[in-house]
DNA sequence: ACATGCACTATTGTATACAATTATACAGAA
DNA sequence: TTCTGTATAATTGTATACAATAGTGCATGT
């Protein structure tokens, strides 16, 4: 599935205890299963999971990371919570990244990375056509994860992972739609003929409004009410 | 010293071992003191340290979504390393960022925030003029900690104290300049001032050309051998 | 010599035990 | 009543014990 390229950077490894709190948590905070403000004890929820505390305070000390608990020593684990204001925040942000990104990649990218994007577009096109969804998703996680390699930088790399898991959670409830997928795929292909013609300017504007026309469509398919 | 807004975000609490676990495996490595890829024990460090593995562990959890590590499944946490090129590449993020920050603190700042912004540049003016340095870096971090709450964003506020926290280090040996000093408080008082002047074009430009410079003064200072 | 398998070691993953801290409730005095 | 102090309980912080996994080296067979 999402194995070759989701286990590199990936100690949020599904197989230990410690990663399974961990995506439970933070599925659960984002999906507003928990309340703001609400206090996660560590046996409370070692319990829910049948684990011990330990893989849950590892858990924690990540998510605290993530600002989606705060940590208050010797006191509580709290919950952020997170609201559509949040969310909006969240995209503009990645969206300038992801400008800068597509940016570095245009200078930096090499030919067999290139050819790989090129193929990408192509695959995503036929499947597209076909409605295959599922596919679709998994392509557009690796267009934007060739961009964050092309752009030969480990810092910016590990910073739009860090975003692009974050709201994969958000995603799932609402990006499954094929008409979204399609224009997209448009949209990935402007930006990867902009890096090809090596016009970074182009490039990183293309990619900043890509991903604010992913929030838009988000938006639009009702996100606001889902959550809060 | 730096205590009071310090402790805000901060269960790095200095006070707790996890916490000088992991600002001292953070230091160790931002200063070069550990090779690119050399392998961290849990109990070397643990005993080097004097406590046991588990303050240990919970550090490397939180070094590994810093990208100062990375962790294989049982098997080891490995030093990522940081070259000139990466703290290049992060104050480029950063001076997005904080002048993304800056235009949305033009817009959200309130009346109280903003008679603190120009009472941290009064002060700035005060102590740079006695070569006060130690209390300018103060008022320095205090500057741009008001524009992180300024701009109303948990999450950009979030992010940018992390980038923050992360470059402190680096910054300690270069930034004690006091010609750096003045320079870094004119342009605060243009950033204060394009913000009054609710000018959020001009203050996000200002804002990305403070970042540039200081990445640019650090760098005439020699930085780039004193890593690598 | 070389490959293979197995025992052994080293290291991490998890659970549990103990210590320290904080919150709570209640008793007693002003 | 209200405040305060103390005992108690609940919770987190840390250490240690045990389990699982991966690496190492040696013996053995070809």
């Amino acid at each position: 599935m999402s194995s070759e390229y989701g286990s590199k950077s990936d100690s949020n490894d599904k197989y230990s205890l410690r990663g399974r709190v961990f995506k439970k948590i933070r599925e659960d905070i984002l999906s507003g299963h928990y309340r703001e403000s609400e206090e996660l004890k560590e046996v409370a929820i070692g319990e829910e999971l049948g684990v011990s505390r330990t893989p849950v305070r590892e858990a924690f000390r990540q998510l605290e990371l993530e600002g989606l608990i705060r940590i208050i020593p010797n006191k509580g684990a709290y919950v952020t919570g997170i609201r559509p204001k949040d969310v909006k925040d969240i995209y503009m942000i990645r969206s300038m990244l992801e400008g800068l990104c597509a940016r570095w990649a245009t200078v930096n990218i090499s030919k067999k990375k290139m050819e790989e994007l090129e193929e990408n577009i192509y695959l995503s096109d036929f499947h597209a056509a076909r409605g295959h969804s599922e596919q679709l998703t998994e392509l557009d996680n690796r267009f934007h994860e060739i961009l964050y390699e092309a752009s030969e930088s480990k810092f910016l790399e590990h910073i739009l992972r860090d975003f692009h898991q974050y709201l994969v959670q958000v995603r799932m409830k609402n990006l499954a739609s094929l008409e979204r997928g399609r224009a997209s795929n448009k949209e990935h292909k402007m930006i990867m003929e902009a890096i090809k013609e090596k016009d970074a300017d182009k490039a990183e504007r293309l990619a900043n409004e890509h991903i604010i026309n992913a929030y838009q469509n988000m938006k639009n398919n009702g996100f606001e009410e889902t959550i809060e």
